[in-house]
DNA sequence: ACCTGAACACCGTTCAAGT
DNA sequence: ACCTGAACACCGTTCAAGT
């Protein structure tokens, strides 16, 4: 009977080191605190899944099978194409350390895919098709899946550093006039954001 | 006259650092290998600049002080704000290290501030103002530091990880029309992508 | 089959000591 | 003022050895 005994130290593992994951990001996932947690030499991981490489695959494939479906909701293919996109940015707030594990992994793809095809079946419910439709897909996958890379990487800014609005707050320049310099020292309201580029970008794409 | 031979060491530490950047990324910089190329102790540079994350800021001051302005293009606001996109893009292709460098240490406004300016400087002369205009800015800007994000991470991709083409090639879903899934199951040109979504947000953003 | 211990080749950082 | 050497607390990984 090894193959139960297996599968639990193997189960073991994993959870341990998905709980390092979440707690702290990729990098506080390490070979001998995941042993450690678990009550077994360092080595012993390498018999039961592999090397760390190997070991995060595993957890991430843990992860994706506890990724919620994103459906989705209104009445019209453009309602229905902006509610995707606002779903697309919740899961990934709501779910950052298998986003962080995937793009490190070099599997951002797997996880982007369902959306991508939902938002497929949207835009050809639009009335587009073809290369029209390809290209609608792409635009609003890029936007939004980039939205989402700025937003996270402002969010861990170190503390101290310069703010685009901090240094808004220093310039005089001409050609630009005082209300804007002074709405561009404010801080950006990226929820707002986000919805006016999603809906800027729709005008345009779906007529 | 310790000014003198101060300086050379520590310009001579931060240029070794700066080619361990240029050539392997930050992951590449180790304080031990800066050391042994300038032939001194390890310990020395946290005598001439500090820690490890010092000398990383020490780098990006000098990457900093030899990047390229840009400078936007064109007779129209709309072509000069697309040509400011362009050359936005091409400056981070051509300086990785540095946006990377600049991303790690939460220093990402400093480096897109110039083309931040120049953006509002744009808009302003499309007839935008106050909020409508600081609104325009930050749109172009998500949206071309997100598309420069996603297609850097696309590249760093690991060998063998599925690409969405492949998983288009496998799919087979209703209310996707052939044309559409066989479309999506191609290599994304990202330049055309890139001009087409500009092109797209402009549209809209630029009545 | 499953796991340990020792070892190797790395890290960043501190600090007393030398000149 | 400038630098070294030793030391500490970490890494990931390999491999022979044990049961």
């Amino acid at each position: 009977m090894p193959s139960v005994d297996e599968r639990a130290t193997q189960q073991r593992l994993i959870d341990a080191a998905r709980a390092l994951v979440e707690a702290d990001g990729v990098e506080g996932l390490s070979m001998r605190k995941v042993a450690a947690d678990v009550g077994v030499a360092p080595t012993a991981i390498y018999w039961h899944i592999g090397g760390r490489e190997a070991l995060m695959h595993a957890v991430l494939d843990a992860m994706i099978a506890d990724l919620p479906s994103l459906a989705a909701r209104g009445s019209t293919p453009r309602t229905r194409i902006a509610s995707l996109a606002a779903a697309m940015r919740s899961q990934v707030l709501a779910t950052g350390p298998a986003h962080q594990l995937a793009a490190e992994l070099g599997r951002g793809a797997e996880l982007s895919f369902p959306a991508q095809v939902a938002l497929a079946r949207e835009v050809a419910a639009a009335g587009l098709s073809g290369h029209a439709a390809a290209d609608a897909v792409r635009s609003v996958l890029f936007v939004v899946g980039g939205f989402i890379m700025i937003e996270d990487n402002y969010r861990h800014r170190q503390p101290g550093s310069r703010t685009t609005q901090e240094l808004w707050q220093a310039v005089g320049e001409p050609g630009i006039d005082d209300d804007l310099r002074t709405t561009m020292a404010t801080p950006t309201d990226t929820n707002a954001l986000f919805t006016f580029t999603v809906e800027r970008l729709l005008d345009s794409l779906l007529d």
